[in-house]
DNA sequence: ACATCGAAAGTATCCAGATA
DNA sequence: TATCTGGATACTTTCGATGT
């Protein structure tokens, strides 16, 4: 990310900094006039949708050890101060190396080191003015989803009740409960090539994201986690608990991610399906980039895809999740909406489209964790068949 | 003009073949 | 025999190239 000296002023602005207009501003910096958290996000200054899932120390606030006011030389901030609006974003435009600097990335400047010493060599300074507004207007814009300068759009579909019940603005949480008996004992890892590993069923969380594309870089993001668990509900039923948070907004990721995080434990395992290669660094990507700590790496995780083509390379025609179900588990799925529309479907309801087909997607979603809790007692299940075959063939 | 195909994006794992 | 290397594969969408 890096932003202009005319698009931080027009930020400025929008944030209602009246600072852009007044000329006497204290030239010597303040405890009060420097943010007292210089991580980009106030995040505690937006409602909680849910509390954070995670301990305080764990929410990364790269900046937080610069917490501390450090006054810096008045030259310098004087000098920075009449940089900035003398230039006015021209140097920049016309490419002379002063104008490059400006343009140099705001995060780089905030977690550059706070002594003056460090700093001496370094690129000026941002305002603390400056940051605490363009705080303030990221802030603005996470509490009010949508809200720009520009009126909303008015939808283009009277269809758009999307499924679930809304957690904050933005953020859809989809709940079912498939009544059925637990796994009575711990289920062996041994199809996965890990002998003498067991899990026990409870700590299972499989899970499954639709995204945005498939590029699986910075650009690509999760608008759907679904997940699946075995779990005994508060009348003693015992059974599949599936749980997706959809993102009918941008500005709810944040909240998917910590709400997401809130489901895992230590003792967590998670599986999925070629979850290791996608999903999982797809999440940690949007973790990082949300400013969080990322919680995924730190747990097992059991991907199914490697250990179903091992089994079952050959037998049919390809490894795709759909066709094992297909196949293996005879489950033919209705009006389902290929993955591959996902993206379109959501990408349409965002600008106003019917929300048919994103309910669609959290169908397939609904399924794919369905079909992994299946999968993989099937895959332990022919592990201990094959077994017991080879125990018997050996016996004299 | 339309349909089909392949590459690319990122990553972990498996497996066959080559090499020390 | 052990280790290393490289290709294939799964996930899904988009776009350009090629073929009909």
């Amino acid at each position: 990310m890096s932003i202009s000296a005319d698009r931080l002023r027009a930020l400025r602005r929008q944030a209602g900094d009246t600072t852009l207009r007044q000329t006497q501003e204290p030239l010597v910096s303040t405890p009060d006039a420097l943010p007292s958290n210089l991580g980009l996000i106030d995040r505690t200054s937006s409602p909680p949708c849910t509390p954070p899932a995670t301990a305080p120390e764990a929410l990364v606030s790269p900046s937080a050890e610069h917490a501390q006011p450090v006054p810096a030389p008045v030259t310098r901030q004087a000098e920075a101060r009449t940089r900035l609006r003398a230039g006015d974003g021209v140097a920049a435009k016309s490419g002379t190396r002063a104008g490059a600097t400006r343009e140099r990335s705001i995060l780089d400047w905030m977690d550059a080191p706070a002594t003056p010493a460090a700093n001496e060599s370094a690129r000026p300074r941002l305002q603390p003015q400056s940051v605490d507004a363009l705080r303030r207007l990221i802030a603005t814009r996470e509490r009010k989803p949508g809200a720009t300068s520009t009126p909303a759009r008015k939808p283009a579909s009277l269809d758009r009740d999307l499924p679930g019940r809304e957690l904050c603005p933005g953020l859809h949480l989809i709940e079912a409960f498939l009544p059925q008996s637990i796994p009575a004992q711990t289920l062996s890892l041994a199809f996965a090539r890990r002998h003498e590993e067991a899990v026990a069923p409870r700590d299972l969380l499989f899970f499954d994201t639709e995204t945005t594309g498939l590029a699986g870089g910075t650009g690509t993001r999760a608008f759907m986690i679904g997940a699946a668990d075995w779990h005994v509900d508060g009348t003693g039923r015992q059974g599949l608990r599936v749980r997706q948070l959809m993102m009918s907004t941008m500005a709810a990721e944040g909240a998917m991610l910590r709400e997401f995080n809130a489901w895992l434990s230590p003792r967590t395992v998670l599986s999925s399906y070629n979850g290791r290669c996608y999903d999982a660094p797809l999440l940690k990507t949007r973790f990082r980039l949300a400013r969080m700590a990322e919680p995924l790496s730190a747990l097992d995780h059991v991907d199914l895809l490697f250990p179903t083509r091992r089994r079952y390379r050959g037998t049919w025609e390809n490894c795709r999740l759909a066709t094992i179900e297909r196949q293996l588990l005879r489950i033919v799925r209705e009006d389902d909406l290929p993955g591959s529309e996902a993206p379109a479907a959501w990408l349409s309801y965002l600008r106003g489209g019917s929300a048919r087909n994103l309910r669609r997607v959290a169908e397939h979603n609904h399924q794919d964790v369905v079909t992994l809790a299946q999968l993989f007692q099937r895959l332990v299940q022919a592990e201990a068949e094959e077994r017991e075959v080879l125990a018997l063939e050996q016996s004299p």
